[in-house]
DNA sequence: ACCATTCTTATTGTATACAAAATCAACCCG
DNA sequence: CGGGTTGATTTTGTATACAATAAGAATGGT
């Protein structure tokens, strides 16, 4: 049985990931217990969890609400991530070992494998894809890089409502991984740091081009 | 009055950073609560938010220690603050506004007294540094960034037990105050990136020359 | 109609009691 | 002795009741 706070933590994450949360929305500890099936206790721990990946906002009242973020913030948030996961990526190469690299290896072929079925089985993909810059974080074994990540990895899909994902961006995603793994085996770090932060900013753009557009108010 | 869950977090930070917490230490709910006189529930919260800023370790099995870093981390955390920081000159630089600019040599004028006395007042110095780089990660305007950089700023302190500074030291600090004031003023980006990334670098090396070395067990 | 003020209600904060889980020690059996 | 097993104890996890605070509604004065 797993830990209630640890079902409120999913749950709730769902819910704003995947489901009827609209950015903005207020949130209250009660309707999130609801929501989890349980107590407030756990659901407070769980709320903790997810202020820290900045998907849910503490006003100065101390209320809650789904995170919803300009357009501004989504750009410096992916060059942030740009920055660290170039750098995890950059100490990867130095610290990666056959096994790992094996591993890495497995990873992309399995979201190959994803992209290539058709229609394309886009759950899959991300599940693979996050799996894979996952692996990278483990190789670099910074604890602290570690623990920042999670609060720059999953903000955009808040607003993904529409978005699409073409043929040639999903080939292109395994395209920079197998340029990463090369990288890697090589352990070139110049090089292990470059083909991510354009593979970041790739994404970046590609996601700002599918995005909703800002509507003022 | 301030919130127990408030109180309890500054007195276990305070006891951590500056009191008798040993590195690696273990801590339980209960001890923590006595020392900050609240109940666990607050404590809990204080925890979360400690165990953020990574001053607190959670164990698999759940269990709460001191955090123990190596100087391979510490390394780690520098550079990561190098980055972090260096990038919140840079967008400081384009956003910043007289009144601010103001503000940061007030601030810097503060720093300059303090450490002019004899002998220096550290603990004056110290405050005057942090809210100087504060004002800066203010300027910089991106929430992400202000959420991240708590988990970098404090935590090589927790081993700073011997550290001395010397009157050399803390002169270059001010004189690089006094460039990035001046980057900012002409709003040259590259320039107050590299001058705080030369000053965050500078602290780290004369950190590690003064920092205990480590013992091997 | 508008602003301020009080009263009401909704929401978060805290303590406490109990449940679940993990650690440690004693013990038994081989 | 050593390894594993039970039982006692410590520690963390959860629910619930109540307190404190903030938001919203109603009221009254201008």
């Amino acid at each position: 049985m797993m830990p209630a706070s640890e079902t409120a933590y999913q749950k709730i994450r769902a819910f704003i990931l995947q489901g009827d949360a609209v950015p903005g929305m207020q949130l209250t500890e009660e309707k999130l217990a609801e929501i989890s099936g349980v107590s407030r206790t756990p659901v407070r721990d769980a709320v903790r969890r997810l202020e820290n990946e900045m998907l849910v906002i503490r006003s100065a009242s101390k209320r809650l609400s789904v995170a919803d973020w300009s357009a501004g913030e989504v750009d410096e948030m992916f060059t942030l991530r740009a920055m660290l996961e170039a750098h995890a990526a950059a100490r990867a190469a130095q610290r990666i070992d056959s096994k790992a690299l094996g591993a890495l290896r497995a990873q992309n072929d399995k979201l190959k494998i994803a992209i290539g079925k058709s229609p394309p089985d886009i759950a899959a993909f991300l599940q693979a894809n996050r799996q894979f810059h996952e692996l990278i974080l483990k190789c670099a074994q910074s604890p602290r890089l570690s623990k920042i990540m999670p609060a720059l990895v999953e903000q955009p899909v808040v607003r993904r409502t529409a978005h699409q994902y073409s043929q040639t961006q999903l080939n292109q995603s395994a395209v920079d991984h197998d340029e990463l793994i090369a990288a890697f085996a090589a352990k070139d770090v110049a090089w292990a740091r470059s083909v991510m932060t354009s593979h970041i900013r790739r994404a970046f753009h590609s996601f700002s081009e599918s995005a909703v557009p800002e509507t003022e108010n």
